[in-house]
DNA sequence: GATACGTGGGC
DNA sequence: TGCCCAAGTAT
């Protein structure tokens, strides 16, 4: 493969552009400002198919409630997915908190040191692994995720063929020109530089600091799209008021099957079947919400009812767990994100802190009708 | 290698 | 009632 840095020289050129540029431009992110290996790890997982202004506040949140590997391996499963509701990829918590439990029992409640140990945790694949180790242990090796991927294509060019661009050649290439007295550094500063400066549309090239040694100067294939899928859904909305001068309610939630393919164990709200709508004479909606889901899009509508009308549906004696859940303890519970988000537009969910100002509430984008 | 797994934000 | 995709992993 031809390479637009091929000497040591030019590497190291590489190298010391790349590294003062993330100085002066790397965000500043909370996991940014530790080097405990538990942090990282929490980090990192997050991170996977998440954007980092996505996981700020759950980073931290977490790590506030569950600051150790000691007490996170004790949490019940349903505690940490209640802090994941909302973050998807809801598999990543479970195998979070199974490898903290695997690392208490099996390696005195600390993480390995290597990058080749770590890969064996639930959870951790070869990305993960390398991050950990880089930033947290300071070993020399390369991560190669989403952003690295798309700066060395640009900065290599593509190539004699399609085997230029294999995981192999690109993970090779990543190590060669790794900075080795700074691992860590250079693998966040390459990451830093594909999220902020070589976008996958619309590339910054005025802005980056190793333009001189990219072939393409920004191109970069499309990939083939894939295809939308609409779906309908119905929700209902039952609540009944608790007592306390009527003040506090409880929403009615059911738990999804624990063999779900997706979101299994999470909880929502009740769904209802067309043949529910019709019999229990619901009238509007309360709210119409668009929820697209990796390629699907859901069109939902979430009737009112009352706790006896639906007691008498079909889907009422569904054998699904039910349960009633006092509005202030839903931050608790492990919703799905969509349970939450109508929880929120609704505003039966207890909102947590968060002030939101000059902005109208409801967030407009995927409203409808 | 292809596919499933969630969600929010940007355009 | 669009389309892309983000600090991936497991199967």
């Amino acid at each position: 493969m031809e390479n637009a840095v091929p000497t040591e020289q030019g590497r190291e050129t590489f190298r010391l552009l790349l590294l003062s540029w993330y100085r002066l431009n790397a965000r500043d992110l909370p996991w940014r400002q530790t080097r405990d290996p538990y942090r990282i790890w929490v980090s990192e997982v997050m991170l996977q198919q998440t954007r980092a202004a996505t996981v700020v506040d759950r980073y931290t949140q977490f790590i506030e409630r569950f600051p150790s590997i000691a007490s996170l391996a004790l949490a019940r499963e349903e505690d940490v997915l209640a802090l994941w509701s909302g973050l998807g990829y809801y598999r990543r918590a479970r195998m979070l908190h199974s490898a903290a439990q695997l690392l208490m029992k099996e390696h005195g409640g600390s993480l390995p040191k290597s990058s080749l140990e770590l890969r064996r945790l639930p959870g951790v694949g070869d990305y993960t692994a390398a991050a950990i180790a880089s930033i947290a242990r300071g070993e020399a090796v390369a991560v190669v995720d989403g952003n690295v991927e798309r700066v060395l294509m640009r900065v290599l060019g593509k190539g004699a063929g399609p085997r230029s661009a294999s995981a192999a050649r690109l993970k090779q290439a990543a190590n060669e020109l790794l900075d080795q007295g700074a691992p860590g550094t250079f693998n966040q500063a390459m990451m830093e530089l594909g999220a902020t400066v070589c976008l996958p549309h619309g590339p910054l090239c005025g802005s980056c600091p190793v333009r001189e040694f990219c072939r393409t100067q920004g191109e970069h294939p499309a990939r083939p799209r894939k295809q939308m899928v609409s779906v309908k859904s119905h929700y209902a909305l039952v609540k009944k008021p608790m007592g306390n001068g009527g003040r506090h309610v409880e929403v009615l939630l059911v738990q999804r099957q624990p063999d779900a393919s997706q979101m299994p164990g999470m909880w929502e709200l009740p769904t209802l079947g067309d043949h529910d709508l019709i019999e229990s004479k619901a009238s509007e909606p309360v709210l119409r919400i668009r929820h697209a889901i990796t390629n699907k899009n859901f069109y939902v509508q979430v009737f009112p009812l009352e706790a006896e009308t639906f007691r008498g549906l079909s889907s009422a004696s569904d054998s699904e767990t039910q349960d009633w859940v006092a509005a202030n303890k839903l931050p608790e519970i492990a919703l799905t994100g969509l349970a939450r988000k109508i929880l929120m537009r609704l505003d039966v969910f207890a909102k947590p802190r968060q002030v939101r100002q000059g902005k109208a509430l409801p967030g407009a984008d995927d409203e409808f009708l």
